[in-house]
DNA sequence: GCGAGTTATGTTTTT
DNA sequence: CATAACTCGC
């Protein structure tokens, strides 16, 4: 089979594919790994064997492809469909798969189809009511990490009937009553968060034969990519559904797993070829991507993990580009230093989607956002939730929520005083009591508020003129949702109390058009659009699905949300101890080691220029403190340490007209190639900082070779030695 | 019941 | 520092 390189696609597309390549594309039946570094095509091998597959036979709708993100799916959608009648394969994430198989099945989980799905904030306050029924408080119990604690458990599969069994100790056995009272406030409330998307799936499917057999039909090829970011939830969905036919593929990088601390488990990728015997293993070692001054960074940065297989990263392309080590004085410098940068790039003719900036947490945006509108560079931040978040878009979704599951609590108080309507906390109490001392729902009591015999009559039909509202909203649901969304918006008042905010309230009503705007585009898009749908597909969006590839602007985004993309030019930003790595890692050799995996990340994701910043002040927390150096700088093997010495020296100044000097100081660590000596096993070593070691390990790559040396201190080193400055004793 | 003003509190990454 | 939670006077 051929695949048409007549195809009007971008190149990555239609160029050939290697023969490793084909030998994934192109097997048929029976578990596959795929093993690949970054930039070697992995999702490609994927999008490929799902035409391969459709070309040999298979129909579509018998294939599972389940990607990272909703980005991610759309994209394989489109690309799979320009190389195959691919319509109808189901292409989603596991959480996406997760809903759609529990509204399916919704009898077998213990729901209704109609379920909502909490986000954060919504978990929150059912954890605190939770801690509050148990008579804890949450000074004792924290609800942030009593949910950290609970999703760990549910990613773990064990529910709260299974952890009150093993829990021994007073704290376990607490954790253990807050767990059953939180999962009965969702069951009540008809939501399932997050996690339980997954945990409830997967013992759908491990205790229902039917439907497992049903689903392992329907789906007889399994395709997973960013598999070294499963959870043991997602292992155990994926491996119920291959059960009936073994044909599992999956693909990934140990090296790039980078969500361990949302329950990702790396021994799902390293033990696959355990747990599907027969497996065939591709490995994928050639990059095409990243020039070869990135991939050596990338390499010896890597080589500094331990709990680590040795993989090659092979550079294709030919030498370009260059890698570059910033120091800046603070983090205006710093974003300046960027916009400059990006300038002379512009100036070269480089386009702004070419070009990103990756920072460690959110907060970093802000001075780069600053100093991009100064110097009026166009920019994108990527963060999709942070529009679902706005006040008045959750009061206009919590009006849809309730529509949709009168049960969901947490959006029904969200709504019944919002706009204001004359209900406050004293009603809202009444009729809670009531609702609890009958055993009915809050909407519920709301309806026989004539019986509640402490709520004034004035009182009682400012409640029922809100239900008869929310009635009628439900009477009226055509499935369109842009439609219900306006309904809402006017007839709830919400409109009304925005105008008479001012300008403020005017912005507001701006975002709740763009609401409608994108409702709109659902409805176009969606075959059969319902509101159920709308809320739940929306609840699972990402600050990656935001990214928007196609607009004439710089992109700004965490190294997290950076996953699975790629540009011409990189920016990361903020390389310092307690940033990258973050200080939350510090004392944990595995976090640590996640950490440098991040940065591997971001640097992987530059195709010919990398730019590292890193300032000696920062201001956090609205102090403004020293930093030091990432230990990451001094791994990717670049004498950037030179040019930090002067920085501390005070040789550069921090000025913007002075950094035209700034610039010409960071010649000395652009990367240049000079032969390298050789070491052995054994050998006694000099080190101008670490001092005299023995040589445990040299792997001879020429130009590249890696010197491992355990040095007197007490601490093992993997050294780049083109760059490390070591001779032999 | 409402909202302005004050006080506490929490700070990574995200499906 | 920034926002959430809370208090208190109207």
């Amino acid at each position: 089979m051929m695949f048409p390189s007549t195809a009007k696609h971008d190149d990555a597309f239609t160029s050939r594919l290697t023969a490793s390549q084909q030998k994934a594309v192109f097997h048929r039946d029976g578990p596959l790994l795929v093993i690949a570094g970054p930039g070697s095509g992995k999702t490609r091998v994927i999008t490929f064997r799902i035409a391969a597959l459709i070309d040999s036979g298979v129909p579509p709708q018998n294939i599972c492809a389940i990607t990272f993100t909703n980005k991610a799916a759309d994209e394989m959608r489109q690309r799979a469909f320009a190389f195959s009648a691919s319509a109808g394969a189901h292409i989603s994430t596991f959480h996406s798969l997760c809903v759609r198989i529990l509204r399916r099945y919704s009898e077998f989980a213990g729901i209704t189809p109609n379920f909502s799905i909490y986000d954060d904030s919504d978990q929150s306050k059912c954890v605190k009511q939770a801690i509050t029924d148990c008579n804890l408080n949450t000074t004792d119990f924290s609800p942030a990490r009593t949910l950290d604690a609970i999703s760990t458990l549910k990613n773990k599969l064990i529910d709260a009937g299974a952890f009150e069994n093993q829990a021994d100790d007073f704290f376990s056995k607490t954790l253990s009553k807050i767990y059953s009272r939180y999962q009965q406030i969702l069951k009540d409330l008809n939501a399932v968060d997050f996690d339980d998307l997954l945990m409830k799936a997967a013992f759908l499917l491990e205790n229902n034969p039917d439907v497992r057999s049903e689903l392992g039909h329907r789906y007889k090829y399994l395709l997973i990519d960013e598999y070294q970011d499963t959870n043991h939830a997602q292992y155990r969905i994926a491996k119920a559904l291959a059960s009936a036919h073994n044909n599992i593929c999956a693909t990934g990088d140990p090296d790039q797993s980078i969500y361990r601390w949302r329950g990702a488990d790396i021994r799902n990728i390293l033990d696959f070829e355990r747990d599907w015997p027969n497996a065939v293993v591709v490995r994928l070692e050639e990059n095409f991507r990243s020039a070869p001054c990135i991939l050596e960074v990338a390499d010896r940065l890597i080589a500094n993990n331990q709990s680590r297989k040795e993989k090659r990263l092979i550079a294709t392309r030919p030498p370009a580009g260059k890698v570059v080590i910033e120091p800046y004085e603070d983090e205006v410098e710093e974003a300046f230093g960027v916009a400059d940068n990006i300038r002379r790039l512009v100036d070269e003719g480089t386009s702004l989607s070419n070009i990103a900036i990756f920072y460690r947490v959110n907060a970093q945006s802000r001075a780069i956002e600053e100093a991009f509108i100064r110097s009026k560079i166009p920019y994108q931040i990527v963060r999709g939730v942070e529009f679902y978040n706005r006040k008045e878009i959750r009061d206009i979704l919590a009006y849809l929520k309730v529509i949709v599951n009168p049960a969901d609590k947490v959006a029904l108080l969200r709504i019944i005083n919002t706009p204001t309507r004359g209900i406050g906390k004293t009603t809202i109490d009444k009729v809670q009591d009531y609702a609890s001392r009958r055993n009915i729902s809050l909407y519920e009591a709301i309806r026989a508020v004539s019986q509640i015999s402490n709520v004034p009559q004035s009182t009682a039909a400012k409640l029922t003129a809100f239900l008869n509202m929310v009635e009628g909203f439900r009477k009226n649901d055509s499935g369109l949702v842009a439609e219900m969304v306006e309904r809402v918006f006017t007839d709830s008042g919400l409109e009304k109390s925005l105008i008479a905010e001012g300008a403020d309230g005017k912005d507001a009503a701006a975002n709740v058009e763009e609401l409608i705007s994108a409702a709109a585009v659902y409805d176009k898009q969606t075959e059969t659009p319902a509101l159920v749908d709308y809320l739940q597909q929306i609840a699972l969006f990402s600050d990656a699905d935001a990214y928007n590839a196609s607009v004439e602007r710089v992109a700004l985004m965490t190294l997290h949300s950076a996953k699975g993309l790629e540009f011409d030019n990189v920016f990361i930003v903020g390389v310092e101890e307690g940033l990258l790595p973050h200080e939350r890692s510090a004392d944990n050799d595995d976090e640590t080691e996640e950490e440098r995996r991040l940065f591997f990340v971001g640097i992987t994701r530059a195709k010919v220029n990398l730019f590292i910043a890193f300032a000696k002040y920062r201001q956090i927390r609205g102090q403004t403190l020293r930093t030091i150096p990432s230990q990451f700088l001094f791994e990717l093997g670049l004498s950037f340490s030179e040019s930090a010495e002067r920085n501390d020296n005070g040789y550069l100044k921090s000025t913007i007209d002075n950094r035209q000097s700034t610039i010409s100081n960071h010649q000395s660590s652009i990367i240049n190639h000079k032969l390298s000596p050789r070491f052995h096993r054994g050998d006694i070593v000099v080190h101008k900082k670490f001092g005299i070691g023995t040589v445990k390990d040299f792997a001879d790559m020429g130009d590249n070779s890696v010197v491992t040396v355990a040095f007197n201190t007490g601490q093992t080193k993997s050294l780049a030695l083109k760059y490390a400055k070591l001779t032999k004793l």
